[in-house]
DNA sequence: TATTATTTTTAGACTTGTCTAAAAATTTAT
DNA sequence: ATAAATTTTTAGACAAGTCTAAAAATAATA
C-alpha cells in the first residue's frame, strides 16, 4: 500500500517521464509538486526502498514497472472520475481538477471498476486525455498541435496542453470543443496568428492557443 | 478546515452523543476509534483549540454548535456516498462502508450538493438511517426495536441498529429488506424468539435479530 | 471515610512528511 | 582544466498524530 504522499510523488514523476527519456531529475520533481529538493530526496529513498523507482544519488529517479503500475492506476482513477463530475454532476472541465486530486487517493479496486462500468468504459477524459486500462496501458493516438498545421488543413480536435482554469474558460468562450473539426483558413506569418474555421465560425487565434491545442490529422482534407 | 482525523474524531463524538446525554468520555471515544485514551485527550485539546468541543480535564467533552455542524456534515457525505454506492455503482449495502468511510472525506461544496441533486435528494442511506441536510439537521422518525411489538403488531422495516456485514448478509439471505411490512404472528416466552409474516413469507428470528431491527409503528394493523 | 479500582492526563518517544541551512557532487563557463 | 554556478544530498529541526509507561484525578467499595 502506499500512502497518498507517494501516490503524488509517483504520479509526478510518471508525468515527468512521458516529456523526458531518461531519468527525471530531483528538482524537476519538487516543482512539479511545489516542494523542496530536499524533501524530493527524503521520498526518493523511500520509494527507492518499496521498489517503486530505480534511485542512483544525483542522477534522477526512472519507474519500475510496479512503479509505473501504481502510477497509472492513480492515473486512470483521476480521469475516471474527472470523467464522472462532468458528465454526471455537471462540473464544467475547469472545475474538475482540484476535487480529482482528492477523489484518485480512495482505495477500492471495486470502487473503480464499477465506476468505469458506470461511466461505459470512457477512453479518455475531459480534456482530451487517454485513460490508461486496468494494466495501466495507454492507447496512443497520433497527435499534433494545432499550431503546426498547414493552411488549408483540418483535424478533430482531441485534447489540450495546458489544462488551467483559464484557458479551457477561454476556450469555452470561443466555443472550442472536443471533438469538432477545425480548419486552417490561413495563417499570419507575422504573429503566426491562425485564421479557423471550426463549425460553421471564423476565428482568430493566437499561436499561443494554438499550441496549446491538440489536433489528430485527417487523411485527405 | 479540519484534518481526516480531526474529522474522524467529531464524527465519534456526534455518534457517541446521540446514544448518551451529557459529555462523552474519554475512553469511549478511544473505544470507537480503536485508539488510546491518550492520543484522544492529546486531539481534544486540539479540537477544544480550535472551539468545536468543549472540554474540562476530566469531564469529557460536549459537540459546540460549530463542532455539531461540522461532524454532521461529515455523516451526510458518508451517507450520500452510501447512497451512490448502493444505488449507482452496485454495491451490496455490507460493502459499503469502508469506502464511504473514505470518501466522507472529499472536500467540494459542489461535489457534495451535485451528488444529491443526482440521487434525487434522498432521505436516508442504505441501512436506514437519515441524512442530514445542508445544515445538519436530521428528521427524526419515531421507531422502534422489532422486538418491542408485540403479537399481531406490525410495521415497516425501516433501519438497522448493528451494521455489520455479517447481520446485513443475514438479512439479505432471509430476504429482509427496508421498506417491507412485518407482522409478528407469534412471540415465544421462553426464548423471546419471533415468528414474523414478511411479505408472503413465514419467518422464525431470534430475539438477537429482532433486537436490532428498527420498526415504523404503523397506526392500525 | 479510607482504600482500592478505574479513568484520565502527562511526559517522553516514535513515524511521516516537511523545512532550512550547509556540505558535497555535478555541470557549465571561462 | 580550473573556477563558478547549479543541482543534489545531508544534517538537524519541526508539526501532526500516535504510542507506552507512569502520575494524577475521580469513582467505587468495603
Amino acid at each position: 500500500m502506499f500512502t497518498l504522499s507517494e501516490e503524488n510523488y509517483l504520479k509526478a514523476i510518471y508525468h515527468l517521464e512521458l516529456g523526458n527519456d531518461g531519468g527525471v531529475s530531483t528538482n524537476a520533481i519538487a516543482e512539479k509538486l511545489a516542494t523542496k529538493a530536499s524533501s524530493v530526496t527524503d521520498m526518493i529513498k523511500k520509494l527507492s526502498e518499496k521498489e517503486v523507482v530505480l534511485y542512483k544519488k544525483y542522477k534522477g529517479v526512472t519507474l519500475t514497472v510496479l512503479g509505473k503500475t501504481v502510477a497509472a492506476s492513480v492515473v486512470r482513477k483521476h480521469r475516471l472520475w474527472e470523467v464522472f463530475l462532468v458528465e454526471k454532476l455537471n462540473f464544467s472541465w475547469d472545475e474538475v481538477h482540484d476535487v480529482a486530486e482528492q477523489l484518485e487517493h480512495i482505495k477500492s479496486a471495486k470502487l473503480i471498476n464499477q465506476l468505469d462500468r458506470f461511466l461505459g468504459f470512457p477512453s479518455h477524459d475531459p480534456h482530451g486525455d487517454a485513460i490508461p486500462d486496468k494494466d495501466g496501458n495507454l492507447k496512443i493516438v497520433a497527435k499534433s498541435l494545432l499550431s503546426t498545421l498547414s493552411k488549408n488543413e483540418s483535424g478533430i480536435c482531441i485534447g489540450v496542453d495546458d489544462s488551467s482554469s483559464e484557458f479551457l474558460q477561454f476556450l469555452d468562450k470561443k466555443g472550442i470543443t472536443l471533438g469538432k473539426k477545425i480548419t486552417i483558413l490561413d495563417k499570419e506569418d507575422f504573429d503566426d496568428s491562425l485564421s479557423i474555421l471550426i463549425g460553421d465560425k471564423k476565428l482568430s487565434i493566437s499561436n499561443k492557443i494554438a499550441s496549446n491545442l491538440y489536433i489528430r490529422a485527417q487523411t485527405g482534407q
